[in-house]
DNA sequence: CTGATCAAATTTGTGCACATCTTGACCATT
DNA sequence: AATGGTCAAGATGTGCACAAATTTGATCAG
């Protein structure tokens, strides 16, 4: 019982894996998406995937040009600054706006979040830091029950996602993980404590601190 | 030097098309979109239409059933009633994230919309009001020089729209006008004072009363 | 009269052929 | 050698024919 028509389940499944190759920097800003090659991979015709190419395109991560191709789009800083402004209220808002009852269920994620944490800064890997940080965030939104906060902060999530992994490499890959580890440290105690908004708290700090580190590396 | 493609310029002007007749309850929910009758209509052949109705279904306005049509969504009170809360919290934030000076310019589009306000108090028009309505919101996202903001917040209001007009014919129509026209001077005085966060306040603060009539009615 | 069953009609989803546009290479001209 | 034009190659955009899915109505058995 998916409930799910195969169609829209496949069309799912090519935008989450399209979505997760630009935001992991598989198809790093300005490559061409051949739309033939990406329908031969996929083992469909060019239409299905013009559909989530069309996706994609709505949501920032590739322009299409007529007669050039699908080109993964560049990040401007200026902008990817504000967005990061409006994530941060976002986050904050997540634990005023319909916040869900902390259960113990909740804490046994969040605690299950820090020893993969944990993991990493015993085996520190960039890649794998990026995927734990998505699984994470899309915990933090499950926190609140209105839909369009999640929705909003997931679709400005996935626009910021990359400028992190191209700044990271110019800070300390240990460092970085340290801090997120510190986070989710942070995030499990508030939990505990059964205080969702001192958990949003939290992550808005993180965020604006994100911010500071990010400008710094530019300054 | 329109600097548009003619196809995208087409598809936005379907999609401007199509997304007003939904929010102006041209067509209510329940309605089917035959894809070959708006094709018919538009002179294009299914496919560039069928592009427009995808982004339509991403924004929510509509869905697509293998078989059946696209069929424009019904409105949950609950999930807008938290849709509401949300487009509260980010009009407060137009007023501080990245807020564009108040110019003279600002102020005499301000003036104009009290004009066009005060016109529908002699001859009330409830299709009128609510294209005044959707004018006057997009002046007030453009008071934020932060893209993501704009886009978060238009994205909402679009998918809120309707629920204000269903409503409204319960309400008194005079009375709901007098009450945007008092929102409407209340915001060109505090843009007179080159005040961006009261305007933006302001508009919050019509959003909440926007959510307690609304209740009213309900209850 | 009621219920089930099936076929026809209608609608969206897919694949393919072709139109349109962009780019770059090649070549003739100055 | 520099420059301009022309053309071919390759990419996305469009239209159409067909596949798949759902609904509807007719038809027939009980």
């Amino acid at each position: 019982m998916s409930e799910q028509s195969d169609a829209r389940t496949r069309f799912l499944r090519l935008h989450d894996m399209l979505r997760m190759r630009i935001c992991l920097l598989d198809y790093p800003p300005g490559t061409r998406l051949s739309e033939e090659a990406l329908a031969t991979e996929f083992g469909t015709s060019r239409t299905p995937l013009r559909r989530v190419l069309a996706r994609l395109e709505d949501e920032g991560l590739v322009v299409s040009q007529h007669g050039v191709g699908n080109i993964v789009t560049d990040i401007d800083p200026g902008e990817m600054a504000r967005t990061y402004d409006l994530r941060r209220e976002l986050a904050g808002l997540v634990g005023r706006l319909s916040p869900v009852p902390i259960t113990d269920e909740i804490i046994a994620k969040a605690s299950g979040f820090l020893d993969q944490g944990l993991a990493l800064l015993e085996q520190p890997d960039i890649r794998a830091l990026a995927h734990l940080n998505m699984v994470y965030f899309h915990f933090g939104t499950s926190l609140t029950l209105n839909e369009a906060l999640r929705e909003m902060s997931e679709r400005l999530y996935y626009r910021t996602a990359r400028i992190w992994l191209t700044v990271t490499p110019h800070l300390n890959l240990v460092d970085e993980t340290a801090i997120f580890v510190s986070e989710l440290r942070d995030s499990l105690s508030a939990l505990q404590a059964r205080d969702g908004q001192a958990a949003a708290d939290i992550r808005r700090a993180h965020i604006s601190l994100c911010i500071a580190r990010m400008n710094a590396v530019k300054g």
